[in-house]
RNA sequence: GCGGGCGUGGUGGAAUGGUAGACACACAGGACUUAAAAUCCUGAGAGGGUAUCCUCGUGCGGGUUCGAGUCCCGCCGCCCGCACCA
């Protein structure tokens, strides 16, 4: 055995083809053994991947690589979410296809991802821009749109003029375009939908079920679903039945209020109010001011409550005789509920800001516990809180609840129109998922036009729609459009001419079904509905929180389409989900102002003042914020080149050590250095333990001594901490325990002259084990000591090792004793020692004796084999 | 505004209501070396006594408990999500 430091530069690329040799992460279909799924979000092919994936991607490989030592059939697949922008911009700047551009990104991060040794099974990689992915997707879009579950409708949608294309709701952040930035504009377009709505109340019960996804990602999901209960009440139209309504369907949770109503108000986009508009200037340029200014949700939130009295009054459902004036309001949206609402100022903020604005009656109708009725008045707060009815009539005395129960039935009764005056309704605030984008590097949507028969989908014997190749970017807009001839088809029924929808699908829809592609991924329909059932759903999914909303939703609805058309048997993707932090590090900022990389970096430590400046010139660095890696601020380091300088396992082992995975992790020098050296404290651990063993080769191995025992026991002990920590994602405090483990067993190899003879195998045992531990997080490294220590075959396929109950307890322990609480000192006693021996011995410790002063304690608190506690 | 999370040494962070600060990074001192790197050993929450002892200490203020970083109530600060949703 050599003292040669370890070298990753020449053993990681050595065992990647060990492993690919031995096809040791082919995951087999008929593998009878019990099966485990462990996928992380798929990377978009920019080109190069970053560290943020080395962390993605290193939590999950330990995973892969744990469960497989377990004995299990485990599926840890890769592919691309090659469709998108990103492409489509490059293309544009260079004038050449975004086809070649992705295929040669894939390519490249393909051997990045490779260099980082995961336990992947890349005979099943995919990328969804390749026909033989997307072919499936169109397949599934027809039998979708056969099942009911997609629509075509002209709709207001979210308009992104920079990207020039559409946008769902759920790539709207903040009134901007999730991936331009640029504030959205809405447009009227005929759209195809998903009929996500339809599924609005199985995604939110559905949540329940998800045990093992972190309660923050479910509970984003259940507001953004927003389900409210309540009624639909019809208005009966007093003054301005000339425009032929007779009534205004409102939507309210707050029936309870009804006495309260001092107005109604539409939104700007009723139907009623065009009506309206038409033969109002003034009030079709107030509809032309509130468009102009709802294009951004940041103005919406500054605007002012503004609203336009038209001239139509409404009957006051329960007031005899009373009327209700009809406004317009800026605030009332047409997307929600009925698109108007009942004010009653008393007890919405909203309406009370209102009704100061227009002098409005602001009547109280809700008390509050302990107020007094005739002295209750509201100022400048609307009051939402619980209360009694009050001013109210038959609901007087009533609780909010009950009265809604009282209003609802009551209505129930009434008819207007014919109708029942109310009806209980549930809304969602969930919109249907619009999937079509006037982009071209995306799927195409398998649908014509034909003048003669309509629109239908393509016949399934016709897949793939093709996405042509030759396609220029001469000019702006959807090139798939531009193109001369491929939209030019033949209607299959008629013969006629026909024309092919030239929107492609959201990048959405294909990331909503690559996991199940994966179960069987070179199958000639979509899914294999046996593999499917037998690997679904992914038992552990891991990715960044960004995609809580977006893709996740998306997914659960999929799955549940999926269901529907009998592609998969389950509703649920994702068994577990675990949302991983961020990467960041230092930003560094010259006297310029610009950014500066920190490989340009120098620190230099002046006992705790750290100061930098720039390699080479020497001129002084400001340093900056600790931030999210990005390119814009420079603060980003290349996995290559830290796998080039210091190896993979390097990386990995830092990804997982310090933070905890869920929280984000600063990336240091100082860290990457550590982790380096664990490296090859482990190797000189190896080295030593082999060099022992050869020298004591004829040495009689006898008995465990005491001090080989206790070996024995960290050994077992940590062994056994550090497979729970790993099962349950805590990858830091695995780490931890490897390095108290790794401490013990230096130590122990460091005295082992004394008596090698009845130590020798305890610690070669111990150090086997620590490689076995090691070998998910850093594989390579542990491959490579297990053949040092003399083991045959790949520690990859070695089963885990198993920990012997028996070396878990103590017979010794020791007990702290407190008095009042404050630890004072510790008793050493056997395991299972009964509570008069602790008391007894307690009682004669020297610091009791001497806290006590010959007086009895208060009370003595015994814990058996935890604590004792003496009050005095 | 609504909802959720977090707050512990110089730093990242440990701690089923039971010895606060595991483990690591950084730092300081020492050993080895001609020297450096590497490695090994030692120290360290703060303050005092300088021995093995005492006091204070997990954002702030209360409470429950024999015992609270952990549970409850009220504040302060930071982060995230949603936001005119009737």
């Amino acid at each position: 055995m050599s003292a040669e430091r370890y070298n990753p530069r020449e053993m990681e690329p050595h065992w990647q083809n060990v492993w690919n040799q031995n096809q040791s992460f082919i995951a087999r279909n008929d593998d009878p053994r019990e099966r485990y799924y462990v996928l992380e979000m798929f990377p978009y092919p920019s080109g190069r991947i970053h560290m943020g994936h080395v962390r993605n991607y290193a939590m999950g490989d330990v995973l892969a690589r744990y469960h497989r030592a377990q004995g299990k059939n485990v599926l840890h697949p890769m592919g691309w979410d090659a469709f998108g922008l990103p492409a489509e911009n490059a293309a544009i700047e260079r004038k050449q296809n975004p086809g070649p551009w992705t295929r040669q990104n894939i390519a490249s991060m393909r051997e990045q991802l490779k260099s980082m040794g995961l336990s992947i099974d890349w005979t099943r990689e995919i990328a969804t821009c390749e026909p033989d992915y997307y072919q499936h997707q169109q397949a599934l879009f027809i039998d979708f749109l056969a099942a009911g579950l997609i629509t075509r409708k002209k709709s207001k949608v979210n308009w992104d003029p920079v990207d020039m294309t559409v946008l769902a709701n759920e790539q709207v952040i903040d009134g901007k375009g999730w991936r331009s930035g640029a504030p959205v504009e809405q447009r009227e377009l005929t759209q195809w939908f998903f009929k996500i709505s339809d599924y609005a109340d199985e995604l939110l019960a559905g949540l329940d079920g998800l045990e093992q996804w972190p309660e923050k990602v479910r509970l984003m999901q259940r507001n953004w679903i927003g389900k409210s209960e309540g009624l639909r009440l019809l208005f009966e139209i007093a003054q301005g039945s000339e425009t032929g309504a007779t009534s205004i369907d409102v939507f309210t949770t707050r029936p309870d209020t009804i006495f309260g109503a001092s107005f109604l108000a539409l939104s700007p986009d009723h139907p009623l109010t065009g009506q309206l508009a038409a033969t109002d200037p003034a009030l079709a340029t107030f509809v032309d001011e509130c468009h102009s200014l709802g294009t951004s949700t940041e103005a919406l939130e500054k605007a002012e409550k503004r609203g336009y009295l038209t001239h139509l009054t409404v009957k006051h459902p329960v007031i005899e005789g009373a009327t209700l004036p009809v406004y317009v309001a800026n605030f009332v949206l047409m997307d929600y509920g009925t698109g108007a609402v009942f004010g009653c100022p008393a007890h919405d903020q909203r309406d009370l800001d209102f009704a100061r604005k227009y002098d409005l009656e602001v009547n109280p109708v809700v008390l509050p516990p302990g107020a007094d009725a005739a002295g209750f008045v509201i100022a400048n707060e609307a009051y939402d809180e619980a209360g009694t009815i009050f001013n109210s009539e038959f609901l007087d005395g009533l609780s909010i609840e009950d009265a809604k129960r009282a209003a609802t039935a009551f209505f129930a009764e009434r008819t207007v129109d014919g109708r029942p005056q109310g009806t209980v309704e549930i809304n969602f605030r969930l919109r249907d998922w619009g999937i079509s984008r006037q982009r071209y590097w995306g799927c195409p949507i398998p649908v014509i036009h034909c003048e003669v028969c309509g629109t239908q989908p393509v016949p399934k014997k016709d897949l793939p729609v093709i996405l042509p190749e030759d396609v220029s970017f001469d000019q702006p807009g959807n090139a798939l459009d531009h193109h001369p001839t491929w939209k030019n088809t033949t209607c299959h029924q008629c013969g006629g001419a026909a024309r092919r929808e030239t929107d492609t699908m959201d990048t959405f829809v294909d990331s909503s079904w690559y996991f199940a592609r994966f179960t069987a991924p070179q199958a000639t329909t979509p899914t294999d509905p046996k593999a499917a059932s037998a690997w679904l759903p992914v038992d552990q999914y891991i990715g960044g929180v960004e995609h809580a909303i977006l893709h996740l939703l998306y997914s659960r609805f999929f799955t549940r389409a999926m269901q529907k058309t009998g592609h998969v048997a389950v509703a649920e993707p994702f068994k577990g989900l675990f949302t991983q932090g961020m990467v960041t590090h230092e930003t560094y900022k010259s006297a310029a102002g610009d950014w500066v990389l920190p490989t340009e970096v120098l620190i230099e430590v002046h006992g705790e003042k750290r100061t930098a400046k720039r390699l080479g010139t020497d001129a002084p660095l400001t340093i900056g914020s600790i931030e999210k890696m990005s390119k814009s601020k420079k603060n980003v380091v290349d996995p290559d080149e830290i796998v080039a300088t210091y190896g993979a396992d390097t990386a990995r082992w830092f990804m997982l050590s310090d933070s905890p995975p869920e929280r984000d992790v600063q990336w240091t020098e100082a860290g990457v250095e550590g982790a380096s050296r664990f490296q090859q404290r482990v190797w000189r651990l190896v080295g030593e333990t082999a060099a022992l063993n050869e020298q004591s080769k004829d040495i009689v191995v006898k008995k465990d001594d005491k001090e080989a025992v206790v070996l024995r026991k960290t050994t077992h002990r940590a062994v056994h901490a550090i497979s729970d920590e790993i099962e349950g994602l805590r990858f830091n405090r695995a780490v931890a325990q490897v390095y108290e483990l790794t401490n013990a067993l230096v130590r122990a190899a460091g005295v082992m002259a004394a008596a090698p003879e009845s130590r020798l195998d305890a610690l070669h045992d111990g150090v086997s084990r620590l490689v076995q531990v090691i070998a998910p997080m850093m594989p390579h490294l542990a491959e490579t000591c297990w053949a040092a220590l003399g083991h045959q075959g790949l520690v990859a396929d070695a089963p885990w090792p198993e920990v012997d109950p028996s070396l878990l307890i103590d017979d010794e322990i020791i007990i702290p004793v407190q008095i009042n609480g404050k630890r004072r000192g510790e008793l050493n006693v056997a395991r299972g020692t009964p509570r008069a021996d602790l008391e007894q011995q307690v009682l004669s410790l020297d610091v009791i004796v001497r806290m006590l002063e010959g007086k009895a304690p208060k009370k003595l608190v015994i814990v058996p084999d935890r604590i004792v506690n003496v009050v005095i």
